[in-house]
DNA sequence: CACTCCTTCTGTATCGTTTTACTCGAACGA
DNA sequence: TCGTTCGAGTAAAACGATACAGAAGGAGTG
């Protein structure tokens, strides 16, 4: 059944095998007339059109681009953020009439490295031109791989130089405009939750060195401390687990719980200030009055929920992105897209109250 | 750069291109130490492993499975019920080496059909071995093509007898068991909030003729009425958009705001009952004292917000469609799964305070 | 010693396209 | 009338692998 092939149109219809090629693919290059009988013989032998393997072998394209990613596919897709790229992304990949595949791999910080290898394999067998290292770790073996194959690759979340494409923001100085804004309404003891990506057992706090080494947001914690200033005291914290509510939950819990509770949060991401937003309504404190609390992204529910945040375009980091792996015209390989910090009412001035 | 073959390879090692395959793909059929040195070669030449388009043209394989959904991607993702059942997918892709292509179409109801038929395209540009059909309208000329193109369809929301394999749980008896419930609490004026992905301007209010025509999940609305008996007066409203919190916050506050509001209501998922509990809040309503409400699925959130639910092993169905598609071993073509009614505290008998 | 059986490796056909260069006649301009 | 150009179609060579049958050589067996 299913092997109909260019050949056995071409037969069928009494011609050339290029023609029925031409037929699909260059319908200015054959008379209208032979073009409407190649395609309805195909049709009537239920020929479901040219091989796409054939075609990739062929014409060294596959029309696809690869998404990895290493996380599991249910944490990777139940963060908005990440949604919203792929939306971006997808956008793209529609007009470039281009398919996503995704490529989920085990994380590279696993103690069973013969395990990640195995993992990393999944960027040999994939039938793609080029992808989107949309989160993975700096030193994960799938980037040799993609390299290796010659991979067209593109990055939304490291400064590899590796990649054939950056899309950034300039997550310091965004950083660093919410840490003087904290500082200015008065803030002295301030936490910070960072996503540490360690599977500890409870919220580890962190200082500069630990941080250093296992956090990929390293340059929003540094713009953090840089806007607040040296002189205020500050408690950094990691919950254990993904980049979730849950966490931020949980590391929020920490945090409010303490008795020498800070004045104000700075979460890295909208997603753990969310959870943050949680613990804090279980408490039933108020933001913005007895805690302010400040996220990263503007995913939808910020706006819903009233949260301070930075806003960054986020679907059109995937837009771009997919420009820059799909768009032969779209030459820019570095860009760095422009962020705001949009004050709702989760934020507000520090009180004497808070000095108890 | 990228043309390093089997053939160079071959050449370079001194063996037969034969050997060089076997190398990567049947270790035991040469000996450890000439495919020691054909893998050394490889590598010194920078060969990245067999070119996957040229393997799936000759093995008639393409290591992948689409995922078609027409749904924006962003929808699609950020439906806790669709992201479990994507991670159970992935887990068996993973076991079997396999990709997850996502080819996202346009919905078959649009005005611009031949919009949608260039959107399907993409089914016969794929390369893959076969398609979940996880949301998919029942007319979408995709199907066709999958059908043409001879590939493996496996569905978990529909019942389309061409597909291959089908991943189902009881919806009628389900839902039958949530009406039942909640006709026993008493309530005799009950709203229905089913999801019709009709663009309308705002909550539109439906009978069961309309919904019949429009809505996709009838066997559970169905399986409702069935439950609640004749002598309930029903009120059935669809919110404008797509299956989502958002949606059920409107259809909530339209039927929260009528003057005969329902004591009680029921929405065809979670995701919608979540939308409802958010306008309770807004209105400062109690859930399950006030008014009681029923959702379906069981997503993480339902759990945590104490929202009665109808139990369905979400990531089981994916895992099963994954085995149906990968797993020559397993026959089983048609799966109906178990679901449970679960009783939190978002739904309470009816109090006489409800009869206002 | 002749026979079969393994193990290990090789040669060749084939998968279904796209691409490149080429043929062939008709139309065209001078 | 004679090139020349043009449109429409064709032939054959890739593209880079895997499958399958078979060959060479040594080991086991009666």
């Amino acid at each position: 059944m299913g092997n109909v092939t260019l050949k056995s149109v071409a037969e069928a219809a009494g011609v050339s095998i290029s023609t029925v090629s031409n037929a699909y693919n260059k319908p200015d290059q054959l008379s209208a007339v032979v073009r409407q009988r190649v395609l309805e013989t195909a049709k009537a032998l239920g020929y479901a059109g040219p091989n796409p393997a054939a075609r990739s072998l062929r014409s060294q394209r596959a029309r696809a681009i690869g998404l990895v990613f290493t996380e599991r596919l249910s944490y990777a897709f139940s963060d908005p953020y990440s949604v919203g790229m792929l939306a971006g992304l997808a956008e793209v990949a529609e007009q470039f009439q281009t398919g996503l595949l995704l490529i989920p791999l085990m994380p590279f910080d696993s103690d069973r490295p013969e395990e990640v290898e195995a993992s990393a394999e999944a960027m040999r067998a994939a039938v793609i031109d080029g992808v989107l290292a949309y989160c993975l770790d700096i030193d994960h073996p799938a980037r040799e791989i993609a390299v290796e194959r010659g991979l067209r690759m593109v990055a939304t979340d490291d400064k590899d130089p590796r990649m054939d494409g950056l899309v950034l923001i300039d997550e310091r100085a965004a950083a660093r405009e919410v840490g003087e804004y904290i500082r200015r309404l008065g803030h002295r003891r301030v936490g910070i939750i960072v996503d540490s990506k360690v599977d500890s057992a409870g919220v580890v706090e962190v200082d500069d060195v630990q941080h250093r080494s296992m956090s990929f947001s390293w340059d929003r914690y540094d713009g953090f401390r840089e806007g607040l200033g040296p002189d205020v005291s500050l408690h950094t914290v990691a919950p254990p687990g993904h980049n979730s509510v849950e966490a931020g939950r949980a590391a929020g819990a920490y945090l409010l719980d303490r008795q020498d509770r800070p004045t104000a949060i700075i979460a890295v991401s909208d997603v753990l200030a969310l959870g943050v937003l949680d613990a804090m309504r279980q408490r039933g404190l108020t933001p913005g009055r007895d805690l302010s609390l400040v996220g990263f992204d503007d995913v939808p529910a910020a706006a819903d929920l009233g949260l301070t945040t930075v806003r960054q375009p986020i679907a059109e980091r995937g837009r771009i992105a997919g420009r820059m792996l799909l768009d032969p015209e779209y030459t820019e390989r570095r860009i760095v897209l422009p962020t705001e910090l949009v004050v709702r009412s989760s934020t507000g001035p520090a009180t004497t109250s808070h000095t108890r």
